[in-house]
DNA sequence: ATCAAATGAGTGCGCGTGCACGCAAATGAG
DNA sequence: CTCATTTGCGTGCACGCGCACTCATTTGAT
Protein backbone atom coordinates (compact mmCIF):
# COMPACT_ATOMS: atom_id res chain seq x y z
CA UNK A 1 0.00 0.00 0.00
CA UNK A 2 1.85 3.06 -1.20
CA UNK A 3 2.22 5.66 1.42
CA UNK A 4 0.54 9.66 1.24
CA UNK A 5 3.67 10.67 -0.54
CA UNK A 6 4.09 8.22 -3.15
CA UNK A 7 0.53 8.64 -4.13
CA UNK A 8 1.13 12.59 -4.68
CA UNK A 9 4.00 11.73 -6.95
CA UNK A 10 2.58 9.10 -9.23
CA UNK A 11 -0.25 12.06 -9.45
CA UNK A 12 2.57 14.62 -10.09
CA UNK A 13 3.82 12.66 -12.76
CA UNK A 14 0.49 11.65 -14.68
CA UNK A 15 -0.75 15.30 -14.25
CA UNK A 16 2.58 16.24 -15.88
CA UNK A 17 2.55 13.81 -18.72
CA UNK A 18 -1.17 14.80 -19.66
CA UNK A 19 -0.79 17.82 -19.35
CA UNK A 20 2.36 18.93 -21.20
CA UNK A 21 1.83 17.14 -24.55
CA UNK A 22 -1.83 18.86 -24.43
CA UNK A 23 -0.33 22.15 -24.20
CA UNK A 24 2.43 21.91 -26.83
CA UNK A 25 -0.08 20.58 -29.51
CA UNK A 26 -2.28 23.52 -28.51
CA UNK A 27 0.27 25.90 -29.06
CA UNK A 28 1.61 24.63 -32.03
CA UNK A 29 -1.30 24.22 -33.59
CA UNK A 30 -2.27 27.48 -33.73
CA UNK A 31 0.62 29.48 -33.90
CA UNK A 32 3.07 26.85 -34.86
CA UNK A 33 5.25 27.33 -32.17
CA UNK A 34 6.78 24.79 -30.70
CA UNK A 35 6.05 25.00 -26.24
CA UNK A 36 9.91 25.27 -25.85
CA UNK A 37 10.28 28.54 -28.05
CA UNK A 38 6.98 29.96 -26.40
CA UNK A 39 8.62 29.63 -22.83
CA UNK A 40 12.23 31.57 -24.46
CA UNK A 41 10.12 34.46 -25.85
CA UNK A 42 7.78 34.50 -23.10
CA UNK A 43 10.73 34.72 -20.37
CA UNK A 44 12.70 37.21 -22.95
CA UNK A 45 9.48 39.21 -23.03
CA UNK A 46 8.91 39.42 -19.29
CA UNK A 47 12.52 40.30 -18.82
CA UNK A 48 12.40 43.68 -20.68
CA UNK A 49 13.64 41.16 -23.52
CA UNK A 50 17.32 40.82 -23.20
CA UNK A 51 19.13 38.09 -21.26
CA UNK A 52 22.25 36.29 -20.94
CA UNK A 53 22.36 32.33 -21.81
CA UNK A 54 22.83 31.66 -18.04
CA UNK A 55 20.04 34.14 -16.87
CA UNK A 56 17.54 32.12 -19.46
CA UNK A 57 18.52 28.86 -18.03
CA UNK A 58 17.64 29.41 -15.17
CA UNK A 59 14.49 30.78 -15.68
CA UNK A 60 13.22 28.28 -18.26
CA UNK A 61 13.28 24.65 -17.10
CA UNK A 62 15.88 23.23 -19.64
CA UNK A 63 19.60 22.91 -19.57
CA UNK A 64 21.79 26.08 -20.20
CA UNK A 65 23.03 23.37 -23.24
CA UNK A 66 19.51 23.59 -24.72
CA UNK A 67 18.61 26.88 -24.02
CA UNK A 68 21.71 27.67 -26.31
CA UNK A 69 20.58 25.61 -29.06
CA UNK A 70 17.11 26.88 -28.59
CA UNK A 71 18.19 30.76 -29.20
CA UNK A 72 19.83 29.56 -32.39
CA UNK A 73 16.82 28.20 -33.57
CA UNK A 74 15.15 31.01 -32.39
CA UNK A 75 17.40 33.72 -34.29
CA UNK A 76 17.21 31.65 -37.55
CA UNK A 77 13.29 32.26 -37.45
CA UNK A 78 14.06 35.64 -36.71
CA UNK A 79 12.43 35.67 -33.41
CA UNK A 80 15.12 36.34 -31.47
CA UNK A 81 19.25 37.82 -32.24
CA UNK A 82 21.94 37.27 -31.05
CA UNK A 83 24.23 40.48 -29.53
CA UNK A 84 27.65 40.43 -27.58
CA UNK A 85 27.86 41.59 -23.77
CA UNK A 86 30.10 44.99 -24.01
CA UNK A 87 30.83 44.36 -20.55
CA UNK A 88 31.46 40.39 -20.35
CA UNK A 89 33.27 38.85 -23.99
CA UNK A 90 32.34 35.13 -22.28
CA UNK A 91 28.88 35.55 -22.25
CA UNK A 92 26.24 36.74 -25.14
CA UNK A 93 22.61 38.03 -25.07
CA UNK A 94 19.89 36.72 -26.74
CA UNK A 95 17.30 40.12 -27.68
CA UNK A 96 13.87 39.41 -28.05
CA UNK A 97 12.73 41.06 -31.54
CA UNK A 98 9.50 43.05 -32.79
CA UNK A 99 8.90 39.86 -34.65
CA UNK A 100 8.92 37.46 -31.66
CA UNK A 101 6.99 39.43 -29.76
CA UNK A 102 4.06 39.67 -32.54
CA UNK A 103 4.35 35.96 -32.23
CA UNK A 104 4.69 35.83 -28.73
CA UNK A 105 1.23 38.23 -27.82
CA UNK A 106 -0.26 36.01 -30.86
CA UNK A 107 0.28 32.66 -28.84
CA UNK A 108 -0.18 33.66 -25.40
CA UNK A 109 -3.66 33.44 -25.42
CA UNK A 110 -4.01 30.03 -26.73
CA UNK A 111 -1.18 28.90 -24.39
CA UNK A 112 -3.00 30.48 -21.00
CA UNK A 113 -6.40 29.41 -22.21
CA UNK A 114 -5.26 26.03 -22.18
CA UNK A 115 -4.06 26.49 -18.88
CA UNK A 116 -6.78 28.17 -17.65
CA UNK A 117 -9.41 25.35 -18.98
CA UNK A 118 -6.85 22.80 -17.31
CA UNK A 119 -6.47 23.71 -14.37
CA UNK A 120 -8.91 26.72 -13.50
CA UNK A 121 -11.49 24.05 -14.76
CA UNK A 122 -11.32 21.58 -12.18
CA UNK A 123 -9.74 23.79 -9.04
CA UNK A 124 -10.93 26.86 -7.21
CA UNK A 125 -8.83 29.58 -7.13
CA UNK A 126 -8.23 28.94 -3.68
CA UNK A 127 -7.35 25.37 -4.58
CA UNK A 128 -4.67 26.69 -7.13
CA UNK A 129 -3.14 29.00 -4.60
CA UNK A 130 -2.77 26.38 -2.16
CA UNK A 131 -0.98 24.04 -4.65
CA UNK A 132 1.09 26.37 -5.66
CA UNK A 133 2.14 26.84 -2.17
CA UNK A 134 2.92 23.38 -1.94
CA UNK A 135 4.46 22.33 -5.25
CA UNK A 136 7.32 26.04 -4.46
CA UNK A 137 8.04 24.33 -0.99
CA UNK A 138 8.69 21.04 -3.24
CA UNK A 139 10.48 23.15 -5.83
CA UNK A 140 12.65 23.81 -3.45
CA UNK A 141 12.52 27.93 -3.06
CA UNK A 142 13.08 29.19 -6.25
CA UNK A 143 13.70 32.51 -6.96
CA UNK A 144 10.19 34.24 -7.44
CA UNK A 145 8.90 35.22 -10.66
CA UNK A 146 7.83 38.67 -11.72
CA UNK A 147 5.59 40.78 -14.01
CA UNK B 1 1.01 39.33 -13.97
CA UNK B 2 0.50 35.25 -14.34
CA UNK B 3 -2.85 33.97 -13.26
CA UNK B 4 -3.25 31.05 -10.38
CA UNK B 5 -3.48 29.01 -12.77
CA UNK B 6 0.18 29.85 -14.73
CA UNK B 7 1.95 29.65 -11.47
CA UNK B 8 0.42 26.46 -10.21
CA UNK B 9 1.27 25.51 -13.84
CA UNK B 10 5.01 26.74 -13.99
CA UNK B 11 5.23 25.63 -9.86
CA UNK B 12 4.34 21.90 -10.94
CA UNK B 13 6.88 21.97 -14.07
CA UNK B 14 9.64 23.44 -11.96
CA UNK B 15 9.08 20.15 -9.26
CA UNK B 16 9.12 17.71 -11.72
CA UNK B 17 12.15 19.12 -13.17
CA UNK B 18 13.95 19.13 -9.70
CA UNK B 19 12.48 16.06 -8.72
CA UNK B 20 12.81 13.60 -11.45
CA UNK B 21 16.60 13.16 -11.92
CA UNK B 22 16.82 13.62 -7.82
CA UNK B 23 15.10 10.26 -7.75
CA UNK B 24 16.58 8.73 -10.93
CA UNK B 25 20.28 9.59 -9.81
CA UNK B 26 19.15 8.20 -6.32
CA UNK B 27 17.77 4.90 -7.90
CA UNK B 28 20.95 4.08 -10.18
CA UNK B 29 23.51 4.86 -7.46
CA UNK B 30 21.99 2.62 -4.94
CA UNK B 31 20.81 -0.66 -7.19
CA UNK B 32 22.24 0.24 -10.38
CA UNK B 33 18.54 0.25 -12.04
CA UNK B 34 16.90 2.75 -14.08
CA UNK B 35 13.93 4.72 -13.01
CA UNK B 36 11.86 3.52 -16.04
CA UNK B 37 13.07 -0.17 -15.13
CA UNK B 38 11.83 0.17 -11.94
CA UNK B 39 8.67 1.65 -13.10
CA UNK B 40 8.59 -1.88 -14.93
CA UNK B 41 8.96 -3.64 -12.42
CA UNK B 42 6.97 -2.35 -10.21
CA UNK B 43 3.82 -2.37 -11.98
CA UNK B 44 4.56 -6.14 -12.68
CA UNK B 45 5.58 -6.70 -9.58
CA UNK B 46 1.31 -5.39 -8.39
CA UNK B 47 -0.25 -7.09 -11.21
CA UNK B 48 0.72 -10.77 -10.53
CA UNK B 49 4.02 -10.52 -12.43
CA UNK B 50 2.36 -10.86 -15.97
CA UNK B 51 1.05 -8.23 -18.52
CA UNK B 52 0.52 -7.44 -21.98
CA UNK B 53 2.85 -4.58 -23.61
CA UNK B 54 -0.39 -2.76 -23.68
CA UNK B 55 -1.45 -3.15 -20.44
CA UNK B 56 2.29 -2.16 -19.11
CA UNK B 57 1.85 0.67 -21.55
CA UNK B 58 -1.44 1.90 -19.78
CA UNK B 59 0.29 1.33 -16.60
CA UNK B 60 3.51 3.10 -17.02
CA UNK B 61 3.66 6.82 -17.83
CA UNK B 62 5.09 6.18 -21.06
CA UNK B 63 4.07 5.38 -24.71
CA UNK B 64 3.64 1.89 -26.00
CA UNK B 65 6.71 1.70 -28.17
CA UNK B 66 9.55 3.01 -25.41
CA UNK B 67 7.91 0.07 -23.21
CA UNK B 68 8.46 -1.92 -25.73
CA UNK B 69 12.45 -1.72 -25.71
CA UNK B 70 12.23 -0.96 -22.07
CA UNK B 71 11.14 -4.68 -21.97
CA UNK B 72 13.65 -5.73 -24.55
CA UNK B 73 16.47 -4.39 -22.13
CA UNK B 74 14.65 -6.10 -19.19
CA UNK B 75 14.66 -9.37 -20.69
CA UNK B 76 18.50 -9.00 -21.56
CA UNK B 77 19.34 -8.01 -18.13
CA UNK B 78 17.31 -11.27 -17.08
CA UNK B 79 14.71 -9.34 -14.70
CA UNK B 80 11.69 -10.10 -16.96
CA UNK B 81 10.69 -12.48 -19.57
CA UNK B 82 9.37 -11.92 -22.83
CA UNK B 83 6.09 -14.95 -22.90
CA UNK B 84 3.74 -15.50 -26.20
CA UNK B 85 0.54 -15.11 -25.11
CA UNK B 86 -1.51 -18.80 -26.36
CA UNK B 87 -4.95 -17.33 -26.25
CA UNK B 88 -3.63 -14.29 -28.97
CA UNK B 89 -0.44 -14.78 -31.32
CA UNK B 90 -0.04 -10.78 -31.27
CA UNK B 91 0.26 -10.05 -27.62
CA UNK B 92 3.14 -10.69 -26.07
CA UNK B 93 3.41 -11.08 -22.52
CA UNK B 94 6.02 -9.56 -19.84
CA UNK B 95 6.74 -11.62 -16.89
CA UNK B 96 8.71 -10.53 -13.64
CA UNK B 97 11.65 -13.07 -13.08
CA UNK B 98 12.47 -13.99 -9.25
CA UNK B 99 15.85 -11.74 -9.87
CA UNK B 100 13.75 -9.04 -11.02
CA UNK B 101 11.72 -9.48 -8.27
CA UNK B 102 14.70 -9.18 -5.97
CA UNK B 103 16.16 -6.36 -7.92
CA UNK B 104 12.94 -4.46 -7.16
CA UNK B 105 12.81 -5.43 -4.04
CA UNK B 106 16.83 -3.75 -3.11
CA UNK B 107 15.48 -0.64 -5.24
CA UNK B 108 12.07 0.11 -3.36
CA UNK B 109 12.78 1.36 -0.04
CA UNK B 110 16.06 3.23 -2.19
CA UNK B 111 13.03 5.03 -3.69
CA UNK B 112 10.64 5.33 -1.41
CA UNK B 113 13.06 6.98 0.91
CA UNK B 114 13.55 9.43 -1.42
CA UNK B 115 10.13 10.42 -2.21
CA UNK B 116 9.35 10.42 1.49
CA UNK B 117 12.56 12.93 2.02
CA UNK B 118 11.21 15.17 -0.83
CA UNK B 119 7.48 15.28 -0.37
CA UNK B 120 7.23 14.26 3.29
CA UNK B 121 9.58 16.46 4.33
CA UNK B 122 8.26 19.63 3.52
CA UNK B 123 5.00 18.86 3.16
CA UNK B 124 2.26 17.40 5.93
CA UNK B 125 -0.13 14.53 5.91
CA UNK B 126 -2.76 16.31 5.50
CA UNK B 127 -1.29 18.45 2.81
CA UNK B 128 0.28 15.80 0.78
CA UNK B 129 -3.77 14.45 0.68
CA UNK B 130 -5.04 17.46 -0.56
CA UNK B 131 -2.15 17.63 -3.23
CA UNK B 132 -2.94 14.49 -4.45
CA UNK B 133 -6.68 14.96 -4.79
CA UNK B 134 -5.94 17.94 -6.50
CA UNK B 135 -3.80 16.54 -8.89
CA UNK B 136 -5.66 13.68 -9.63
CA UNK B 137 -8.37 15.95 -10.46
CA UNK B 138 -5.75 17.58 -13.18
CA UNK B 139 -4.75 13.98 -14.81
CA UNK B 140 -8.57 13.94 -15.41
CA UNK B 141 -9.98 10.97 -16.79
CA UNK B 142 -6.72 8.99 -17.18
CA UNK B 143 -6.61 8.96 -20.36
CA UNK B 144 -4.76 5.99 -21.90
CA UNK B 145 -1.30 7.46 -23.51
CA UNK B 146 -1.16 8.33 -26.99
CA UNK B 147 1.39 6.38 -28.96
C1' DA C 1 51.78 42.45 -13.70
C1' DT C 2 51.27 37.50 -13.62
C1' DC C 3 49.06 33.48 -13.83
C1' DA C 4 46.00 30.05 -11.74
C1' DA C 5 41.18 29.41 -10.86
C1' DA C 6 36.58 30.46 -11.92
C1' DT C 7 33.05 31.64 -15.14
C1' DG C 8 29.97 31.88 -19.39
C1' DA C 9 29.16 29.80 -23.42
C1' DG C 10 29.31 26.46 -27.56
C1' DT C 11 29.99 21.54 -29.42
C1' DG C 12 30.44 16.35 -29.93
C1' DC C 13 28.14 12.71 -28.67
C1' DG C 14 24.99 9.39 -26.92
C1' DC C 15 20.65 8.29 -24.84
C1' DG C 16 15.65 8.35 -24.19
C1' DT C 17 11.56 9.08 -26.51
C1' DG C 18 7.56 9.14 -29.74
C1' DC C 19 5.74 8.99 -34.48
C1' DA C 20 5.03 6.82 -38.89
C1' DC C 21 5.08 2.67 -40.71
C1' DG C 22 4.92 -2.33 -41.44
C1' DC C 23 3.49 -6.97 -40.10
C1' DA C 24 0.95 -10.71 -38.33
C1' DA C 25 -2.98 -12.25 -35.91
C1' DA C 26 -7.75 -11.71 -34.66
C1' DT C 27 -12.39 -10.04 -35.75
C1' DG C 28 -16.61 -9.52 -38.11
C1' DA C 29 -19.72 -8.53 -41.98
C1' DG C 30 -21.32 -10.70 -46.23
C1' DC D 1 -15.50 -19.28 -45.96
C1' DT D 2 -13.68 -14.70 -47.58
C1' DC D 3 -11.55 -10.74 -47.09
C1' DA D 4 -11.54 -6.04 -45.37
C1' DT D 5 -10.88 -3.99 -40.92
C1' DT D 6 -9.11 -3.75 -36.45
C1' DT D 7 -5.88 -4.76 -32.96
C1' DG D 8 -1.36 -5.63 -30.61
C1' DC D 9 3.46 -5.30 -31.45
C1' DG D 10 7.98 -4.25 -33.16
C1' DT D 11 11.26 -1.21 -36.06
C1' DG D 12 13.39 2.78 -38.73
C1' DC D 13 14.08 7.17 -38.00
C1' DA D 14 14.39 11.80 -36.32
C1' DC D 15 14.32 14.83 -32.59
C1' DG D 16 14.79 16.74 -27.86
C1' DC D 17 17.76 16.77 -24.30
C1' DG D 18 21.80 16.83 -21.03
C1' DC D 19 26.61 15.53 -19.89
C1' DA D 20 31.45 15.93 -20.65
C1' DC D 21 34.58 18.57 -22.75
C1' DT D 22 36.74 22.67 -24.75
C1' DC D 23 37.60 27.53 -25.52
C1' DA D 24 37.78 32.30 -24.41
C1' DT D 25 37.30 35.68 -20.99
C1' DT D 26 37.27 37.42 -16.41
C1' DT D 27 38.60 37.44 -11.63
C1' DG D 28 41.55 37.46 -7.83
C1' DA D 29 45.57 36.27 -5.17
C1' DT D 30 50.35 37.13 -4.97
Amino acid sequence: MPSDAERAWEALLRTHARLVPIFDREVQRGTGLPLTWYDVLLELNSAGGRMTMGQLAERVVLSRTRVSRLVDELARAGLVAREANPDDGRSAFAVITDDGRRRFREAAPIYLDAIDRELGGPLSRDELRALTEMLEKLAGARAAHRD
